[in-house]
DNA sequence: CTGAAAGCGCTTACAG
DNA sequence: CTGAAAGCGCTTACAG
C-alpha cells in the first residue's frame, strides 16, 4: 500500500508536508499543496485510518449495541438515524447485534473497549427497562428505546402515552364515539402507557355518549405470546358495537381488516381503524391504507448519537414524539 | 488508557512478554503467563486494536456495501449471515449503506480503502445486475444478490427458477390443476426466471387437464410501480377459475387473501395459495398461514464472506436454493 | 524462554 | 511556511 512517504518522495517534499495537506493545514504554500495533491491523486493515496487512530489516540468509533433488534423491521431506523449523523461527523458507527443465544452484551462491550470506542448507544428492540453490566461505565453510554433501572444512563424512549392520546383524540374529533382499543399486552410499557393515553383523550374530550373499551388481545401464556385479535374483534363488533377500533400495532390491524371484511363491513366507512408503529409496508398494503402513529426510531437514533457527539453527561430521560401518518382508515 | 507497558510494569516483566501472552504465544513460562494474566485482569487491560492493525499491516476489516438494502426487512439476513461468520473469524464487518440520495458507492469504497479493508461484499436489495466502479478492483470483491455485467466478480444469487419449479411442482403433486401465477414485473430477473420455473414444472408434470396462467400484476408505469393484484385476482377467479394461486411475493398474498375472502371462498379449502420470500411476519399473520419459498439471504451472506475468508479468486456464478416453508395455505 | 531494538504509518511538539 | 525528531501502542525480527 502506498504510504505518506511514497507521496512525499513523489512530490519532492517532506512527508510531514503531506500530512499537513491531508489534514487541511492552511499553512502549506499553495505550490506545495498542489504538488502534493497531484501526487496523492497519481498514486491513489489514502491515509491509513488505523495509523491515524493510533497516533491520535482517538478511535473515532461509536459503538451501537442492538439488543435483539432487527427482528422487527422498522427498528433498523434507529441505526439509520445514528449512522447518518455519525457519518457526517466522521465517526465510525460499529454496530453489534446482541442476543441471548449467540452474542453476549459483555462480548460486545469487550469488543468496543478493544476498539477504544468513544461512546456507546445501547438500543432495545421494544420499549423496555434494561439492566446493563457494570463494565459499561468507563465509556459514555446512552440508551435508545429503553431505560435502565439504576438510573446510571441518559435515555430516550417513545412517548407512548402522548401517541395514544393524540390518535384517540383525533378519532373523537372526527366524530367517532365508541372506540375499542385492542391493546398490546399490558405487561409491557407500550401497553400500559398507551392505555393511559387513550383514557386521557376520553377524559379531555367534552363530547357525551362516548365510550372507550380497552382490552389486551396479546395473551402471554408463559413462553410465547399469541394473538386473540381476530376472535375478540369479531365478538366486540357484535357486542360493544364500536364505530372505531384502535389497534396496538399494525399487524393487528391486518387481522382486524380481515374480520371487518368477513362481517360484510367496510373499513373507513362502517368502522374506522387506527393503529401504531407504521410497520414496514403493512399500512400501505391494506386498503384503505392505514392511518397509524409511526414510531420515532430514526429521531431516537439521531438524538442518541447527538448526545454522545456533544459529550453530554446529564442524566436526562428524554421522550420522542410519534408521527401521525394520515391515511384513509378513519 | 492502560497500555501493554503498564501491564508489564505491574507484572514485573518486559512488555514483549505481555505481548506474547496476549497473542497466545506458547513459549511463555507458566509462572510469567500467570503473572501477566493477573495483571491484565487487575488493570482491565485490552489490546488496542488500532495499534495492532497498524503494526500488523492487516486491518481485519471486511466491508459490506448494502445497496438500497434494508428497505426490505428480510434483506438484513444477508448482513446477519456475513456478520456471524466474520465475528467467528475475528474480522470486523464494516457495513455501509449506499443509496442514490445520500451515499455514493464511490464514497463507500473510499471509506473502506482508508480502512484498508481486506475484502468487500457488495449486496443489492433485490436480485439484479449491477455495474460497479473500476475503483473496486484493488480489493477482493464478491457480489451477493446481484451480479455484474462485466464479469469481473464472483457472485451468488437466489435460484429463482428452481424455486418456482419446486413450489409449482408441489402444487401439482398435491392435485392442483389450474394454477394462476400472479407474477412480479417481468422486467426484473426474479419475474423472468420464476416464470420459466413454473413453466418447467408444468412441462415435467405428467398429469393432464393442467393449465397454467401467468401474468404480471406489478405494473411499472414510469417512475413508480403499482399493484393490480386485487383487481386481477378477482377477475381471474371468475374467468380462469384457478384452484390455486401462486403469488410473486408475500405482500401480494395478503392482497389475494382479501380477495378470496371477499368472494366468500376459503384459502386452503376452496383455493390454494403459495408465494415467495417469507417476508417478515406476513406469512404467519395470515390465516391459514402462508406456504412460501424463503429467500436464502442468510446463506448468501455466509457464502459471500466465506469466499473472501478463503481468499478465493475464481469467478464463480453461484446460486443459492430457496427454502420451502411449509404452512397451511395449500 | 525472554528482552532490547527497530519499525508499522501516521501525528505531535518543537526548531528554524 | 517546512522539516527532523520523537512518539502512539503495538508486533516483527533478532539476539541471547
Amino acid at each position: 500500500m502506498v504510504t505518506i512517504k511514497d507521496v512525499a518522495a513523489h512530490a519532492g517534499v517532506a512527508f510531514k508536508t503531506v500530512s499537513r495537506v491531508v489534514n487541511n493545514d492552511p499553512t502549506v504554500k499553495p505550490v506545495n499543496r498542489n504538488k502534493v495533491l497531484a501526487s496523492i491523486a497519481a498514486l491513489d493515496y489514502r491515509p491509513n485510518r488505523a495509523a491515524q487512530m493510533t497516533r491520535r489516540k482517538k478511535s473515532g468509533v461509536i459503538g451501537f449495541i442492538a439488543d435483539e433488534l432487527l427482528r422487527v423491521p422498522y427498528t433498523f431506523d434507529l441505526i439509520r438515524g445514528a449512522q447518518d449523523l455519525a457519518w457526517k461527523n466522521n465517526k465510525e458507527l460499529m454496530v453489534l447485534n446482541v442476543n441471548v443465544d449467540k452474542y453476549s452484551i459483555e462480548g460486545a462491550i469487550n469488543h468496543l473497549l478493544g476498539h477504544r470506542a468513544e461512546g456507546i448507544i445501547y438500543a432495545a428492540m421494544y420499549h423496555r427497562e434494561v439492566e446493563l453490566p457494570q463494565q459499561l461505565t468507563p465509556i459514555p453510554t446512552v440508551l435508545a428505546n429503553c431505560f435502565d433501572a439504576s438510573g446510571r444512563f441518559a435515555s430516550i424512549v417513545p412517548d407512548e402515552k402522548e401517541a395514544a392520546r393524540e390518535i384517540t383524540a383525533k378519532m373523537l374529533n372526527k366524530g367517532y364515539r365508541r372506540i375499542a382499543f385492542l391493546n398490546l399486552n399490558e405487561n409491557i410499557i407500550a401497553g400500559q402507557q398507551r392505555k393511559a393515553g387513550a383514557e386521557q383523550a376520553f377524559a379531555e374530550h367534552k363530547g357525551k355518549d362516548c365510550e372507550l373499551h380497552i382490552e389486551s388481545v396479546i395473551i402471554d401464556d408463559g413462553a410465547n405470546e399469541r394473538s386473540v385479535t381476530r376472535l375478540r374483534a369479531a365478538e366486540l363488533i357484535q357486542s360493544f358495537k364500536p364505530d372505531a377500533i384502535l389497534c396496538g400495532q399494525d399487524p393487528m390491524a391486518v387481522e382486524v381488516y380481515f374480520v371487518v371484511q368477513s362481517l360484510g363491513l367496510k373499513v373507513g366507512e362502517d368502522i374506522g381503524i387506527g393503529s401504531f408503529d407504521d410497520w414496514d409496508i403493512i399500512p400501505t398494503l391494506l386498503k384503505p391504507e392505514l392511518t397509524t402513529m409511526a414510531l420515532p426510531h430514526y429521531d431516537m437514533g439521531q438524538w442518541a448519537i447527538n448526545y454522545l457527539l456533544n459529550e453530554r453527561t446529564d442524566l436526562v430521560s428524554q421522550t420522542a414524539k410519534f408521527n401521525l401518518i394520515n391515511r384513509d382508515s378513519f
